[in-house]
DNA sequence: TCTTGAACCTGTAGCCGCTACAGATCCTAT
DNA sequence: ATAGGATCTGTAGCGGCTACAGGTTCAAGA
């Protein structure tokens, strides 16, 4: 890889092709375009885009860091970061921390609903409960202290 | 508990004091209103609504199950369960393994994640690697430096 | 009774990250 | 020249809320 070739815009690949190599959507590409996370293109005398090597490697970036979970602001982030050689590596390692952290939660929160309901649907496999229940679980009972809504 | 009273809609609270005995925002209720899966309530002679009991129940039931991740649209099919008592369990059951199909592919999604970033973000901090392992996995680069990915 | 001001009303728009059209135009192979 | 695939722009929708704006109602105190 050669970050130098973020540079490298010179029109080659329409949409469509630049879609199949990256697997990325031609909807979402232009959606990319829109938001400004990925630079405008050059067009064809018809106005189609034409994409260059830049292009390519920046967008194979946003789709791998999708994969891994970033926000699209994120990748923003990271994305100047990579473009800026001075200092990055302890910055984007702060983002990549924040959003570890992020995951980690996210993970702990679907183990919990994950242990509740796989005790619940056993509950409801055995048959010795006369209701059922997985309904019984979400009816549970109203707590009277519960606090308003913040804000 | 007693589902007897979902049918019981006896206008006694106001849209805040429900707010508060279920801890689900004034907004969301109407939110809930508007989709059809809170009825309508009665209302004062201004205008301003007025619950029962058994909407303080399907509240308190929809968020129970928001919390277990169940999108609107199964908590939708659930509170039909819930209300025809004669063959739930069943079916009931079987929107909860679907939902907890989906929870644990989003944990292993998850977890795959974690492993990559916390693994890169090790590498990052170590601080021997002169470019800064964490955008090279987003570019995609084979490190020539760095071992073949471990298994 | 009158007056506050908190609670409530309706309606609309925004959030994220796409996706799905419609209806027009372009590009390329035959 | 023509067919038909690729691309264009623009708008609207998804889920599940949240945040206003700008108005009305309710309940407690003077």
């Amino acid at each position: 890889m050669d970050r130098k070739n973020l540079q490298d815009t010179a029109p080659r690949l329409p949409i469509g092709a630049l879609s199949r190599r990256t697997g990325c959507n031609i909807e979402t590409i232009r959606y990319y375009e829109k938001i400004g996370l990925l630079s405008a293109p050059a067009r064809s005398d018809g106005g189609h885009r034409l994409y260059g090597y830049g292009h390519l490697m920046r967008l194979g970036f946003v789709r791998r860091a999708r994969e891994l979970g970033f926000t699209l602001d994120e990748i923003r982030a990271l994305l100047r970061l990579a473009e800026d050689r001075d200092r990055p590596c302890t910055e984007a390692r702060e983002v990549a921390v924040v959003h570890l952290t992020d995951i980690r939660t996210k993970i702990a929160d679907l183990q919990a609903m994950e242990s509740v309901l796989a005790e619940t649907v056993v509950r409801c496999a055995d048959g010795k409960t006369p209701e059922c229940p997985l309904l019984e679980t979400l009816f549970g009972s109203i707590d009277p202290s519960a606090r308003p809504p913040a804000g």
